[in-house]
DNA sequence: CACCGTATGTGCGATAACGAACATACACAC
DNA sequence: GTGTGTATGTTCGTTATCGCACATACGGTG
């Protein structure tokens, strides 16, 4: 049976049948994710996949001449390291530490024999990778329509969705590169949902103090990547 | 064992192995894809999943104020419809034929059952879903990052890489419906390019004279894509 | 050949974001 | 308390793209 306390346990390793879990479980191990960590270099090796429970991972694209992107965000619902269990062993991306926590963690191995056992797992884990495909095609047409103002918004309740409380430990200058904008871009707009009183924040530290406002604000994107998501994995905890 | 003419055939269907593709072939039907057509609607019910020949289909999201982006182009390398065996039966996209020709369709129960085998067919698939995977997380890092010019030239690039020739059948009001900007944009950006020499076009009909030198002035997008592209799918059919 | 619908070309002011330089201001170490 | 490094705020000229209006030009139809 999953263990209880809902904030360190991971959205789809909650939703296993106790048999898988079980035996998944003997082999998780307990991770620290450090703020910044690189779990896995742009097609780099992954030795294993990541099931974060209070940590926060980034999948960004980094160009060759340094300007970033992120791709897609991963919290407690989700699992970093699709590309294990996809067959592509590899990606262009790299996987950061967005908010520094705690995850469960699987090897290679282990992961590709539960997926190749054809159950509830790989069923599992293809929803999830249905709802990832969803994010990320949102993310593309998010950065192709909409302003630095609405994007900052969706940022930060897909964020708040995948952690506890309603802080986020980030400064500007990060929030900029996983946006691939300006830092000073991100001043500006967080500087007017500031005087908004949406959010406050100081030195790395943005609380958010009225998320209906910023749901108010945000554009569609939002709902249609955090509808796909209750959609496709309805037995996840809570976000 | 697959049927000959190069063009006429799909990548991933040459890809199976002879009683895979023995059993499938009894089921797949051929279809002619009109300019146009409407493959699944947002939301809406899938009921075949499509492995195109000579037709190319564009994946886009179309926003509530009717705005639209492509996410993903699908020709005869790939299969539209993964949602189908990926679990979630539908997705937030729309499929609409971007050339016109002619593709090969198998029924939603069809392609489900043949997944559900957990054989050779489901692991191709998987590789292919993992290189689309690829191409919406680029179309989302070019949206951000590069230029109108650039993603012109891109566009154009894996256009020509999903079809037979150098011609292309294709105003300049759909390129700017589908890059998500406007027809303006892309009347300058193609100037520039004819000026050039690259291109020569007229009302609809556009030629590549010197593929070379759109692969000069595209971004490092074009060659993520493709290398994952080539890296994930070997044994297909040349593009 | 004249007509008309569609495709393409052009000009213009408006705007959002950029790049760079610099100002402030807080947090922590000494 | 002072100093230092980092985070945030501000300004300004530049640029790409937008939104709109309108001009041109091709091609099929009658």
């Amino acid at each position: 049976m999953p263990p209880q306390p809902i904030q360190s346990i991971n959205g789809l390793l909650a939703s296993m049948p106790a048999a898988e879990w079980t035996r998944i479980a003997l082999h998780l191990e307990v991770v620290d994710l450090p703020l910044g960590k690189v779990l896995y270099e742009s097609g780099g090796p992954m030795s294993h996949v990541y099931f974060p429970t209070s940590a926060i991972v980034s999948l960004l694209y980094v160009m060759e001449d340094g300007a970033s992107a992120e791709i897609a965000v991963v919290g407690h619902e989700g699992v970093v390291g699709i590309a294990l269990f996809m067959g592509g062993e590899t990606t262009p991306s790299r996987a950061v530490v967005q908010s520094a926590g705690q995850s469960y963690r699987l090897s290679a191995a282990r992961i590709k024999d539960e997926f190749n056992r054809s159950g509830p797992v790989m069923h599992l884990l293809l929803r999830y990778t249905q709802a990832l495909i969803t994010q990320m095609a949102q993310t593309a047409v998010c950065n192709r329509h909409h302003s630095l103002d609405q994007q900052l918004c969706r940022w930060l309740l897909l964020s708040l969705d995948r952690l506890s409380g309603d802080e986020l430990v980030m400064t500007q200058e990060l929030i900029a590169n996983m946006l691939g904008v300006r830092r000073e871009g991100v001043t500006e707009a967080a500087l007017r949902l500031q005087r908004l009183g949406f959010i406050r924040y100081a030195r790395g530290h943005i609380t958010v103090l009225d998320r209906q406002a910023l749901e108010d604000r945000v554009c569609e994107c939002y709902s249609v990547v955090k509808k796909e998501y209750d959609r496709l994995l309805p037995d996840r905890i809570a976000a």
